[in-house]
DNA sequence: GATCTGACCACCG
DNA sequence: CCGGTGGCCAGAT
């Protein structure tokens, strides 16, 4: 496993309960501002062994984008009801509300 | 080491 | 608000 992915689930673990962090957030805290999609790549290749809340992870816009994995979008949305998160109509989240503010 | 690919994102129009 | 577009760069082949 590379040192990237590494520092990706790293914190991705860090995202608390009831809160969603988008790609481009995860790839800022760990130090590469440009890698957003290999956050998703890097969720991707996590294999069910390693425990971390993936299903936090969202768009910059509050939506479910999987698209390697298919049922998983389903799955990821009540997890995410299930900890008290919200979807609007469209299956969007409400970002300014539900964002984890990381700072 | 060139090329292809991708759970993305910011930026227009 | 919505869809298209280009850029981004670490892995895989």
């Amino acid at each position: 496993m590379s040192d990237l992915y590494e520092k990706i689930y790293r914190v991705v673990s860090l995202v608390p309960k009831g809160r969603v962090a988008s790609y481009g957030q995860i790839a800022r805290l760990v130090g590469k501002p440009r890698h957003a999609r290999h956050v998703g790549f890097a969720l991707a290749a996590t294999p069910e062994s390693i425990k971390i809340p993936w299903h936090r992870i969202v768009s910059a816009k509050g939506e479910i984008r999987i698209q390697a994995k298919q049922g998983y979008d389903e799955y990821q949305r009540l997890l995410l009801e299930d900890e008290g998160v919200e979807f609007g109509i469209g299956g969007k989240i409400d970002m300014t509300r539900f964002q984890w503010k990381s700072d």
